[in-house]
DNA sequence: CCGATCTCAGCAATCGATCTCATACTTAGC
DNA sequence: GCTAAGTATGAGATCGATTGCTGAGATCGG
């Protein structure tokens, strides 16, 4: 059971470390029926292949790191819970790595998975993302990122569209009968974030209504503040659109803790779609991000990059998701 | 940029290869002149060693895995950031490993983990640890347990005090006047799940009502399926406890659904303490588990044990946590 | 001033795999 | 039956580090 090399398994089936080798890694290589011998009593050995020294041999592993700024927050989880799954499927090991939006420790982690020869990498930033810094390194040259960046960036991206969920969510409210209809940004300075409140601040002067954004911070208070916001104004809006579902989940709470009821008294909209959001009080209607397919499609241009250096940018629709926190406007 | 070996460093350096690695591991090896030569140099051609080739020599490496159920598991995910942390403080690096309940992707990390050198590793698991099948891994007598674990195990573990945390929710809820006490279990098999039920039965028992369980299921309806059952009761109780917060979460919004009010209707309290109870709708009460210390203490548990083989079980004490999910009983 | 002790750095084997090259053995074609 | 073209395996260098051993100088006591 211990110190299980590939010299032992060459010696107990009397063949040469190469044929060994050969006989996992290049199946075609090698007699069948010198291959499953092989396998057979490797199998019986309880023999795995080193990882570690096939990658140092090789200078090329499977190990996909995820960068992500925090692991807590659900968005993130279930990121990483299907880029796993994903990853798995394709024969590689995902590396979940959480930098807590430190950029010295994304930098960190660029040259440990530098060092380990990781094929590429998947970052979920939780701001602006440098295309320039990232291009100071090595790996930066593989990476595809989870958000949209600047310019005629020669990075690969995912995102979905903002503008698209923003449109989706103001069409049920209206549909609803709202028309003073507030927002909430709360979340970090990333472009997806940007880009929708652009797209509420623009869409929503459209309608008859003037933009009202009761908070812009970034930091886990805002949902209380905007709550505050919203008491203290003589016409609250009738629904209100955060800027994702744990902004949501702050601000029904806030409001609840002051009587304020949810879908009652006013409506509110999130933005992701977390599972989290179905067992909220009251269930959260939400736009709905299509992860599971945002990490699939993340590893596949990732692959095709290291392929072809290929730069795609691949933009998904938004989904509506109506639960029950919204309803018409109260007369 | 590329292709940065200790080599290159030495000549560079115009040393030898084994001084530049013992100027980076065994400082007191070389003259401190030579030694911080060696360091400039390799600081000024960016380089690092590389963890995989040391890894494979010195057959130990600062790889430690955190095995997990699932990540979106707030519960889980608190713990694996707070683990990052206190790892990353000890010099090592926490490979978080999800295995959504797969034994077969639990021993997949074992050998994976073994064939990394990894000195040791943290389970937490979801259902009770068969402590005979992690004996049978070589890598199983380097890991410690965040659960209880049967009998005389010789697995350090580290886990919070049960039973006093279901006595804090039952005090704290028959201070404000409650007597009949409902539970809903809700969660998987572990060995802490089981404690807090049997604790509750127990303990409830001892006041003059009798335990009443809601539901003991561990699946995710296990909330909706509580709620279902409390509004067919004819004497439904008038404070519930739930397992852990994500149970309360769902069993609040289960009640919701059918105008059923917390806590002015019926009063619920989760058990973990998570972050994101603050936010909810009420904001929840709770028991709060010390999560950062349980990271800690879990890797000191594993230290220990690697150096002379000391197997501890540590016991913590949980921490009642008032929120806005309980009062009084409606009269 | 010489041998003994200590420091400090180089040498070379080693960790567990991969891969190019060389070699032995088939099989085929004429 | 003999050479040419394959096939299948073995030999050995290599990836990037570590470490026991060896030897060259420096230091020191007598």
């Amino acid at each position: 059971m211990a110190d299980l090399s590939i010299d032992v398994v060459a010696k107990a089936a009397g063949v040469h470390r190469s044929t060994v080798s050969r006989a996992f890694s290049r199946p075609e290589a090698v007699k069948s029926e010198t291959r499953e011998h092989i396998l057979r009593i490797a199998e019986g050995l309880g023999y795995t292949m080193s990882p570690l020294a096939q990658a140092l041999r090789r200078k090329t592993s499977t190990f996909v790191p995820l960068i992500v700024p925090d692991i807590t927050n659900p968005f993130f989880a279930e990121l990483a819970k299907t880029m796993t799954q994903a990853a798995d499927e394709r024969g590689y090991q995902l590396l979940l790595c959480v930098t807590n939006g430190d950029p010295a420790k994304t930098e960190g982690y660029f040259t440990a998975m530098q060092a380990m020869y990781a094929p590429f990498g998947i970052v979920a930033p939780s701001t602006k993302v440098d295309t320039d810094a990232l291009k100071r390194f090595d790996f930066g040259h593989r990476v595809v990122v989870i958000d949209r960046v600047d310019g005629d960036s020669s990075v690969p991206t995912v995102t979905v569209d903002s503008r698209r969920g923003i449109v989706l969510a103001l069409e049920h409210l209206r549909s609803l009968g709202h028309t003073s209809i507030g927002y909430v940004s709360g979340i970090s300075g990333t472009h997806t974030a940007q880009d929708r409140m652009d797209a509420y601040l623009e869409l929503s002067a459209e309608g008859s209504s003037t933009p009202l954004v009761l908070d812009s911070g970034s930091d886990p208070d805002a949902g209380a503040r905007a709550a505050k916001h919203f008491l203290e104004m003589e016409n609250p809006p009738t629904a209100i659109i955060a800027a994702n579902d744990m902004v949501a989940f702050a601000v029904i709470s806030a409001l609840g803790q002051s009587g304020i009821r949810v879908p009652e008294d006013v409506s509110v909209m999130g933005f992701d779609g977390l599972a989290l959001g179905a067992r909220f009080n009251p269930p959260l209607t939400t736009v709905r991000q299509p992860i599971a397919d945002m990490g699939n499609i993340a590893i596949e241009l990732a692959e095709k990059q290291n392929l072809n250096g290929s730069v795609d940018h691949v933009v998904l629709e938004p989904e509506l998701l109506v639960r029950a926190s919204t309803s018409g406007p109260r007369k």
